[in-house]
RNA sequence: GUGGACGUGGCGAAGUGGUUAACGCACCGGAUUGUGGCUCCGGCAUACGUGGGUUCGAUCCCCAUCGUUCACCCCA
């Protein structure tokens, strides 16, 4: 085993799988700007009171899932383990409120919880989203589903379910709570030990246990739909209609809950079955007290955010494979001292032009070099000899055509230019 | 945090309480004295996660630990 590992939850993205990462960050980013998002990046930490008001002090990431420290300076400090807390911290920060409203921003970067890891789950983790600060229209809770839903499918993610519900206002929920409460007292001794604490902790969550699903109280234990204001109810209703317009499937789940504290009114959450326990892609809602809880002004919000990890698991899972293959347009072949020299030159005149070519450095054999620049899909293979040095030559050798010729060394810039430019493969802008 | 499964060269994967731990892929070289994708031949490789224990002897059995993985909890 290697003397030194990365620490548990964390990955090393190699080449082959960075080139997929990176298609798809170039696709979300295509995408939020296509509807005007624009891109905001804030700290990765941040003082940790930033997460215990954002996120809420009670829930299970805070609790137990924070990578705090004191820094040298005696400062509590947090790895983010989510984005909205630190962009709604900068909007108020940074008095944003006082410009046009809504602000419409993406992110993308690292996020830390300390969590067991499993498919779908890490330590590091990383994550895009966007905010829509200063709106409150139903209208505007539909374009953010709406471009999540066109982002995953663009991505190759077609089979998805989205589920939506309203967690309502904080009058909607105090009353829903207590009636919930009341209603499934007389089945607390009944029930499993996890949904005994979530009795205490997160009464919401029992409507959806595993195990308690089937029994007869908590099958009909009152749902926030049904406790809704006026208010709140009006606006759900305009959402979902609003989805109907924009013919984004999706089915209505009265007891779906979010994670963190801070949501209001609108939640939603994708799922992709088939990529194991973490099944949810993308997940997000309405935030309409948390700018008010930095100190802000009464501002309503709203975004999501999704993992790229489980992103690139469900792209799997919808054979949406990305590959790239490693290659260059020129690969230069070397042979003997003489050549070591004009070689190198001749890679820095090429690279001068955008062509893409690398040549070998352990002075491989000619056999194997060609066998390189074949593995490499070279388009055209260059070769300096003894021999060609001597006569002023660059042997210019088309891989697929099995063709060779001597060129001139002043003319072979340019005659590979004209070959790569008649080719599909091209040259590199 | 809870529970289960698993840890053999870079990767995949056999195997055994006791001489040099198979094989495949990859990589390198040769057949083709300077020319590729196939084939054949050969070679390379800090491999039994780590630490204890049982045993005359352990990669193999036991315990612990670390790691991976699956599920729960929770979540992206």
């Amino acid at each position: 085993m290697a003397e030194y590992a990365k620490p548990r939850g964390t990955a090393d993205i190699l080449p082959d799988e960075a080139a997929e990462w990176r298609y798809v960050e170039e696709q979300a980013r295509e995408v939020f700007e296509l509807y005007h998002f624009r891109e905001i990046r804030t700290p990765i930490f941040e003082h940790t009171e930033v997460f215990e008001r954002g996120v809420g002090d009670t829930t299970d990431i805070v609790q137990k899932e924070m990578y705090t420290f004191k820094d040298r300076g005696d400062r509590a400090i947090t790895l983010r383990p989510e984005g909205t807390a630190g962009v709604v911290r900068a909007f108020v920060e940074q008095k944003l409120y006082g410009g046009p409203l809504p602000v419409k921003w993406f992110y993308y970067g690292p996020m830390f919880r300390y969590e067991k890891p499993q498919a779908g789950r890490f330590r590091q983790f990383h994550q895009y989203g966007v905010e829509v600060i200063g709106a409150d229209d139903p209208r505007v809770d539909a374009e953010v589903i709406e471009l999540a839903y066109r982002f995953l499918r663009r991505v190759g993610v077609q089979s998805l379910r989205l589920e939506v519900n309203s967690v309502g206002c904080a009058v909607c929920r105090a009353r829903h709570k207590e009636a919930l409460l009341a209603h499934l007292k007389p089945a607390l001794p009944e029930l499993c030990a996890d949904c005994q604490s979530r009795y205490e902790k997160n009464p919401l969550r029992i409507q959806d246990c595993k195990i308690d699903h089937d029994h007869p109280l908590v099958r009909t234990s009152p749902t926030i739909t049904e406790y809704l204001c006026a208010d709140c109810s009006a606006h759900f209703e305009e959402v979902k209609s609003y989805l109907d317009e924009l013919a984004v499937p999706y089915i209505v789940n009265p007891t779906m809950v979010r994670g963190l504290d801070y949501y209001t009114r609108t939640a939603f959450e994708f799922m992709e079955d088939s990529i194991g326990a973490m099944s949810t892609v993308l997940a997000g809602g309405r935030y309409n007290r948390l700018v008010a809880d930095f100190g802000g002004p009464d501002l309503p919000g709203i975004g999501f955010a999704g993992g790229i990890e489980r992103l690139l698991l469900a792209r799997a899972a919808n054979q949406a494979q990305f590959v790239q293959v490693d290659r260059v347009d020129v690969y230069v072949i070397a042979m003997g001292a003489a050549a070591l020299r004009p070689s190198v030159r001749l890679i820095q005149a090429l690279r001068e032009q955008g062509v893409r070519v690398d040549l070998d450095y352990l002075s491989h054999g000619m056999k194997s070099q060609m066998k390189t620049a074949d593995r490499l899909h070279a388009k055209l293979a260059l070769i300096i000899g003894e021999d060609e040095v001597a006569q002023g030559v660059v042997g210019v050798r088309d891989l697929a055509a099995k063709t060779q010729e001597a060129v001139a060394v002043h003319d072979v810039v340019q005659l590979v230019l004209q070959i790569l430019s008649e080719s599909t493969q091209g040259v590199n802008r």
